[in-house]
DNA sequence: ATACGCATGTAATCTGTTACATGATTGG
DNA sequence: CCAATCATGTAACAGATTACATGCGTAT
């Protein structure tokens, strides 16, 4: 039940066709939050049928035709009441925990190289966060909006942080283990 | 495409009814992939149509009585095709997050509070996972599974260290904010 | 004219959630 | 006998994923 609010923020921040949406959620909102172009469709469509975005006036009706929306005053409330309102965070749910709990019965066959694989993606990841640091919150700004946004970045970054490190103690852990030099067994 | 490995797992370690299952998907593989017992149900018909699990012989029949499952040969053989498979870890998915971007352009009222309660649910999971390392894992033992599964449960304690320092830091920018003493407001 | 990329959308399927139904067992 | 609890299950729905369909615009 978050979708609807992910897209609402996004157009309240800027309105915006499906597409774009979808490329936005590609690049920054995703990062927390992911939809496909599928999902986005659907959902503007539910938004508009409740009435709390409207498409841009001044437009071009037919399919194949860029459509944009922006947020209606009822939409805004409905994000405001959204956020305001407490929430559990949601379980987990990790596959690589799951397949090494996997591996302790029927062998770590394969797991070491993909450990390999995902400490690469996550360090990509951590990089591309940091870069985003550098660029879009250089020292000594603070409004309330920029302190915000950063602060979610910081969650991001602290997030991959955290998984390369546990992945280096993984594989660290792996080296280890009984006949892991190649990669393979079964037990 | 994981609960069914997930099931095979527990099963693996220890043949179970639906509602044990359900009771170790609380305690312990819950952790790292939650489900609830109607999705289990569903989950072991398939399994045992597909045949990867059978009942235990020795059985009642009825609705009602309790029916135990185990882990054919088939079935660990394609837990430990899946366990070696590569895959992608899932996108990221969290409503916290989504809510601080959201409170950017709506305000920030409600949120503090909610952090707050965040940050007291987090340190009580940190708390558990601790007790659980020191019952389960005191210093100076050392076979493959053990290593595995305390492997597992430090990506746990790591993940809640990340949440609980995260939370610490977002309270404290939150209370330089303007207008966040008592806790409301909506530009 | 056709092929490519942009843009919007439909349909089918799978996974997860919520609410409820039913039988068996046990303690009062 | 009754209520509570254990245990298994059905049904309906909501959300997410995958594959595909269609139309427009532009460059070759």
């Amino acid at each position: 039940m978050s979708l609807p609010h992910a897209i609402l923020t996004a157009l309240v921040e800027k309105p915006s066709s499906g597409l774009e949406l979808t490329r936005r959620f590609d690049r920054s909102i995703g990062y927390f939050w992911s939809a496909t172009h599928q999902q986005i469709y659907r959902e503007l469509g539910k938004l508009e049928t409740e009435g709390l975005i409207r498409e841009l006036p001044g437009r071009q009706p037919a399919r194949g035709q860029k459509k944009s929306y922006e947020v209606l005053p009822a939409g805004r409330e409905e994000l405001a009441r959204w956020t305001a309102a407490p929430q559990d965070p949601r379980p987990l749910r990790d596959t690589m925990l799951l397949r090494l709990r996997a591996a302790a019965v029927v062998g770590t066959a394969g797991v070491g190289d993909d450990l390999r694989r995902h400490l690469d993606l996550h360090e990509r990841q951590l990089a591309e966060y940091r870069e985003i640091e550098e660029r879009d919150f250089p020292p000594g700004r603070d409004g309330a909006e920029d302190r915000l946004r950063h602060l979610v970045l910081r969650a991001g970054i602290d997030l991959e942080t955290f998984w390369t490190g546990w992945l280096r103690h993984a594989l660290a852990e792996f080296a280890e283990l009984p006949g892991e030099g190649a990669g393979a067994q079964n037990r």
